[in-house]
RNA sequence: GGAGAGGUAGCGAAGUGGCUAAACGCGGCUGACUGUAAAUCAGCUCUCUACGAGUUCGACAGUUCGAAUCUGCCCCUCUCCA
């Protein structure tokens, strides 16, 4: 079986330069498994790895995408796996390194995602009871893994239904639930508290760093908060501000809760969604990856 | 020194005699997750030996069958006038 090391964590705590280390240090390629760092033009507010860092190791998945273009999980995975695949032909250990676990779990394991052409439809005319009626009668398995006021859910695997005629929760029971690689997944850890102080840290050393300017000259290039790209945190918070309901400082407060929340949802997919072996300490870390090599 | 306003759970803020362990918001914690996932959604958040019990609404003393809500006194904060 193919060897695959994944590095996840929480937001801010030192993925980049702990991939760029294994990466250096055993012969690998790093894959981006971050959902902004996709987009071109992002660069700040989405911690992208900086020019100094890109030069230090190869790095796949990062800059693929325009600001205005739509992303998604299917495509991750397939971009990953190809990713993943060329890597191992050229001998070298493929390092997947981020921060967004579904996309991560969707290139690991055997998910499956049918061709969409089309745009979801999105039902505005009927409410969330409607909807889940709706549902009840396609699909009913799936709606133990909804909640009604999941809008966003029960619009999805309607369309499922709609466009495959086969429900959200058969298409999931026919898969295996196991990974196609061999993977170590290395989580890279710390204390809540130090964690959200690295959080607030990173945040104002984006705001020096230019952030909002950044934004305005996305705004400036036709990018919208209307857009997928601009729903990153870091991103989303300036709209107010743009729009001059808000102060800077407001967005800048906002943006650190808003990591902050991230940070534990990040945590709870992982703890409970994927085998992660879990490291305070990098060096600690990286033993056990020399270990799983060998 | 004088005149007002006020002190409610981690914070902000409702409540102004019983339906109040106390709305709501924030923060915190926990969880769900198969095509927007940095998204979307759910639960918990006074204490405990926890399908029940105990102690709360600045402090103390009262009124009352019953008080965060009424009375007295005390402490503290803020605004204004001296």
């Amino acid at each position: 079986m193919q060897k695959v090391l994944v590095i996840i964590g929480p937001t801010a705590v030192g993925k980049t330069a702990f991939g760029i280390e294994c990466a250096r240090s055993f012969h690998g390629e790093i894959i981006s498994g971050d959902s902004i760092q996709i987009y071109r033009g992002l660069d700040i507010g989405s911690a992208k790895p900086n020019e100094e860092e890109l030069a230090m190791a190869k790095h796949h998945l990062i800059d693929i995408i325009g600001p205005k273009e739509n992303y998604s999980v299917r495509q991750f995975q397939q971009y990953a796996r190809e990713c993943i695949e060329q890597i191992r032909s050229e001998g070298k250990l493929p390092i997947i390194v981020g921060g967004t676990g579904l996309y991560i779990k969707a290139a690991l394991y055997d998910y499956v995602f049918y061709e969409e052409e089309e745009e979801d439809e999105l039902f505005e005319d009927l409410s969330n009871q409607e909807l889940y009626d709706c549902l009840k009668e396609k699909d009913p398995a799936a709606l133990e893994k909804i909640h009604i006021n999941n809008r966003k859910r029960l619009v999805r695997a309607l369309n499922i239904y709609n466009k495959h005629q086969t429900g959200i929760s058969q298409i999931k029971a026919q898969q295996q639930h196991r990974s196609l690689y061999d993977c170590l997944i290395v989580g890279l850890s710390a204390t809540r508290e130090e964690l959200y102080q690295r959080i607030d840290q990173r945040v104002d050393q984006m705001i020096r760093n230019g952030l909002v300017e950044e934004i305005a000259s996305l705004l400036k290039q036709g990018v919208t908060f209307d857009d997928q790209s601009m729903q990153g945190i870091g991103y989303k918070e300036w709209k107010e501000y743009f729009e001059g309901k808000k102060s800077k400082e407001e967005c800048i407060d906002q943006i650190k809760r808003n990591s902050w929340h991230f940070a534990k949802r990040q945590y709870t997919f992982f703890k409970n969604q994927l085998d992660v072996k879990w490291f305070f300490d990098v060096k600690e870390a990286k033993q056990e990856v020399e270990k799983w090599l060998n």
